[in-house]
RNA sequence: GGGCGCUUGGCUCAGUUGGUUAGAGCGCAGCCUUCACACGGCUGAGGUCACAGGUUCGAGUCCUGUAGCGCCCA
């Protein structure tokens, strides 16, 4: 076998570099995972699926280059390396964009209609009406797009240099996914791990959806303290104070702290309420808050989470006014009536804030409000996507288990490895602080069904209870159009026959399935990758999801598989702009990766990536990509001085051609023992210790302190030990010591471009294609060489570099070429150091171009230079 | 309100278990050209490590508190 372009070009470049090399591995097969390596040789990865409704933005090349560094040092390492890719095309990001992008919304109750053309494709003008279609055609249309958007992320995650096997790609709504993830809910369901319950839950009116908390985020927003007069049986008030006055006819309850000596006598009676007379009892509770308003608060079905825990603590009856589409219901709530019932016409069919208005309204004129409504500003729960506050309705939803696991949850997270440690913090926090089980069910159309059905009644009544449930043999299905055993189609509706559920399952509850997908959980196609691949190794992701993504895929495996998912979590920082503020999407869609990766090459954007540490928040700095340009330019440079036929003539010959020159050096890098001479020896020690502490820094995922440890050595082998040895190197002292400094220069460049390869896989493949054979990403990773340099020590080179700096400054100060010659230089130093000097003493004079090198011992050190 | 992280020259960052004059790159200044590299090289100026205490023979590096920034959870 022949390197693959032997010899080292004339003009060395980096353009095209990404082109080149990223076609060729991919006919080689370069990162294909070799399935019958054994579990104990295999590294595997549960990599993070981008969501591909979105854009690209430099965050993500920032972490996914993160995991492709560790990924390849793990592979020259001599793991077989699974390490797919994900594409998260399922659920409400994708909606949102097909409905942008198309100019369709979703009507489930149209039917299907063949060969629909949308009105429009890139985007609906301002103005224009979105076309109504069928649920199958819009999943059609999601599915065009989302696969026109993998495409392009595919493109740009080889021009990076990922080195994901390509073949192992996976989706969150692809047939493995809806099979895998109906397959998992099934058996949640047999254990009694899901369940479905009717019960209040966060709903976004907008997206007319249930939101899980972990959806959740808090926002302040103005709001207004109302002062309502509750009335008591004697004839005086209750002031109870509201954020909500609209919520009034969904009153069900007052209630004050137990420890309020201001209501102590209140406790236990009733009071009615203003405007709706409805009854309601005064109740204690510690949630009550004594130093919020008058202490005294109203409960609703519902206002926020804590109407919820009052109601179900307390037993208090459901008087419900918000509909799913966030408007007060038409009819009056049960336990109003007469006027109540009358007044509360005013309010039906009104937007919450428009309902709110008019209660306040009404309470001015029937006097029920004392004073006016006073402005604070307050934390309100919304859905992270959503723009409304999130409303609280009653509705069937699905569920996991999570607060009866929360013991066991937390102890996996004790168990997993963090990469920063300081992360499992956010985990535990987000465990111990759950308040329910975790919501899965989601009002929408484009994720994975559930796979049931529900026998209707006689009367045409869905009967929960028993759901008809597909066999494992049949999934995946999609009850909307499949029919359960034992029916016929035209039994869908029709009492005494069935119905499908409808909803979906949450992204997250599907994406928490990725090592099951990817990873060929009881897939026969997948042979035994299973068993070599999971538990797997490790699961890099963002910090912003430890809540969500970390934290489900650790539920799944803990009630599927009773383990742990993966061993290890690298959690990456975030990117932010250079005011430190976080990355506005803004800046993110004016600043493509792909214009990043063309403007200053693949390698540089990489280094630039690389440079960040793990879990650190990190500036977006273009200049720093300029330095990884350099670096992989210097990369070039170097390694052709190296290579070329001047260094490598035999003595008394001609100069080899490039390609026998490069033979001559990947021959000589075989033998590192060769570099006898004392200076090299202590060069090729050191360069030891710089494996052991980039392999050790590898083995803790900090790739940052690898490369930083290799640039600075290899800048310093450039700067210094190149122009000390290069005269020896090109025989002007002889071809015995011309050996030796050959042997430490192939062995340094073998090393370099070896330790440089996980970051730079571009530039060092180009280099090592010029004078190795195969891969460098699939060479093995260095290991410290043993022998040479333990003896001479790195003295001898600290003091060469040291009197090399003497020279050049005094060049420098007298404005002189670092070529021009020297008559002489007088050292004055302590024993030892002249001993070490005296090692180097040959090269000095050559490098510097010195003609006398004079040398006494004496203290304090001093260095005379006299230029000729 | 609770928790986590950060705060080192103009900018972006290193500083492993506390130990001699605190490092790098960018930027800046001066100088040097073509025998690896002008997408270059050499040299230099510039920080006392957010602030205040404390522990120690000795602290950027450990402890306490304060301030600012960011994030997570309420």
């Amino acid at each position: 076998m022949r390197p693959a372009r032997p010899g080292a070009p004339d003009k060395p470049s980096l353009d095209g570099l990404e082109q080149l090399w990223s076609g060729r591995w991919a006919e080689a097969g370069t990162y294909r995972f070799q399935a019958s390596a054994p579990r104990e040789r295999v590294f595997s990865i549960d990599t993070p699926p981008p969501t591909v409704s979105g854009s690209l933005h430099i965050g993500h090349v920032f972490s996914y280059t993160h995991t492709d560094t560790v990924a390849r040092y793990k592979r020259m390492r001599g793991y077989s390396v699974w390490y797919p890719m994900g594409w998260d095309d399922n659920g409400l990001p994708t909606e949102r964009r097909v409905q942008n992008y198309y100019g369709v919304r979703c009507d489930p109750a149209l039917p299907y209609q063949p060969g629909f053309v949308p009105p429009v494709e890139g985007g609906l003008a301002k103005g224009a009406q979105p076309v109504a279609v069928s649920r199958p055609n819009f999943i059609e249309l999601c599915e065009q797009l989302t696969a026109q958007d993998e495409k392009a992320f595919e493109n740009v995650w080889r021009h990076l240099g990922l080195s994901v096997d390509w073949g192992a790609l996976y989706t969150t709504i692809g047939h493995r996914a809806r099979l895998t993830s109906q397959r998992a809910f099934l058996r949640l369901l047999a254990k009694g791990e899901a369940y479905a319950a009717e019960a209040p839950t966060l709903w976004d009116v907008d997206f007319r959806t249930a939101v899980a908390q972990a959806e959740l985020v808090d926002r302040d927003r103005p709001g207004a303290f109302h002062t309502l007069r509750f009335h008591r049986g004697d004839g005086t008030d209750l002031l109870v104070d509201t954020t909500r006055p609209e919520l009034l006819p969904a009153c069900v309850a007052v209630v004050v702290h137990p420890d309020d000596e201001r209501y102590r006598g209140v406790v236990g009676t009733t009071v009615t309420t203003p405007l709706f007379g409805a009854e309601v009892p005064v109740l204690a509770h510690e949630l009550a808050q004594p130093d919020k308003g008058t202490g005294a608060a109203m409960v609703c079905t519902f206002g926020d989470v804590t109407d919820v825990t009052w109601w179900r603590d307390l037993a208090l009856p459901v008087r419900a006014v918000i509909g799913r589409d966030g408007r007060l219901v038409g009819s009056p709530p049960d336990g109003l009536s007469g006027a109540g019932a009358t007044a509360y016409g005013a309010l039906a069919g009104k937007t919450v804030a428009a309902a709110q208005r008019q209660v306040v309204e009404m309470l001015g004129e029937s006097g029920e409000m004392q004073g006016d409504a006073r402005p604070i500003t307050h934390p309100v729960k919304f859905y992270e996507k959503g723009e409304r506050p999130l409303e609280i309705v009653t509705s069937r939803q699905w569920w996991i288990r999570t607060l009866s696991h929360k013991e066991e949850l937390l102890e996996r997270g004790r168990q997993l490895h963090w990469h920063p440690a300081f992360m499992r913090a956010r985990y535990e926090d987000w465990v111990s602080g759950l308040t329910g089980d975790w919501l899965v069910s989601r009002q929408r159309f484009f994720g994975v069904p559930f796979p049931l059905w529900y026998r209707l009644g006689p009367d045409g009544q869905p009967e929960y209870e028993l759901p008809l449930l597909p066999s494992e043999e049949d999934l995946p299905v999609d009850p909307t159009t499949d029919v359960p055993a034992g029916y016929r189609a035209d039994q869908r509706g029709e009492p005494n026959g069935f119905v499908a559920e409808v909803d979906v399952m949450d992204t997250w509850a599907t994406s928490s399935l990725s090592p099951q997908i990817a990873g060929g959980w009881e897939d026969p196609g997948a042979g035994d990758r299973w068993e070599r691949v999971f538990p797997m190794d490790l699961r890099p992701q963002a910090h912003d999801i430890i809540r969500t993504w970390l934290f489900s895929t650790v539920v799944r495996s803990h009630l599927e598989h009773g383990t742990l998912p993966w061993a290890h979590a690298a959690i990456s920082g975030w990117i932010l702009d250079p005011d430190r503020k976080k990355m506005s999407k803004s800046v993110g869609n004016v600043v493509t990766p792909q214009s990043l990766l063309d403007k200053h090459g693949s390698d540089a954007v990489r280094y630039w990536a690389a440079s960040g540490r793990p879990g650190t928040d990190t500036a977006f700095v273009e200049g720093q990509m300029d330095v990884g340009r350099k670096l992989a330019t210097k990369i070039l440079n170097a390694s052709k001085f190296v290579l070329s036929p001047r260094l490598w003539a035999a003595p008394g010959s001609d100069e080899p051609g490039p390609a026998e020159a490069a033979s001559r050096a990947a021959e000589a890098a075989l033998h590192p023992e060769e570099a006898s001479e004392p200076v090299d020896a202590a060069l090729l020690a050191s360069l030891s210790e710089l494996v052991g502490s980039a392999t050790k820094a590898f083995e803790d995922y900090d790739y940052a302190r690898a490369l930083e440890r290799t640039e600075a050595w290899f800048w310093d082998f450039c700067d210094h030990y190149l122009e000390l040895v290069k005269a020896r190197a090109y025989g002007e002292l002889g071809p015995g010591r011309a050996r030796s400094a050959r042997a430490a220069l192939s062995t340094s460049l073998s090393y370099l471009l070896r330790l440089f390869a996980p970051v730079l896989p571009f530039v060092t493949e180009e280099v090592w294609s010029w004078w190795q054979e195969g891969s460098v990403h699939v060479a093995p990773w260095p290991t410290a060489l043993t022998g040479p340099g333990e003896g001479a020590g790195p003295a001898v080179y600290g003091a060469a570099i040291n009197l090399l700096g003497d020279v050049r400054r005094a060049k420098s100060e007298a404005r002189v070429s670092q070529k021009a010659p020297v008559a002489l230089v007088e050292v004055q130093a302590p024993v030892e150091e002249l001993a070490a000097l005296a090692l180097v003493v040959e090269d000095l004079r050559a490098a510097q171009n010195v003609q006398d090198l004079r040398m006494s011992e004496g203290s304090p050190r001093t260095v005379a230079v006299r230029l000729a």
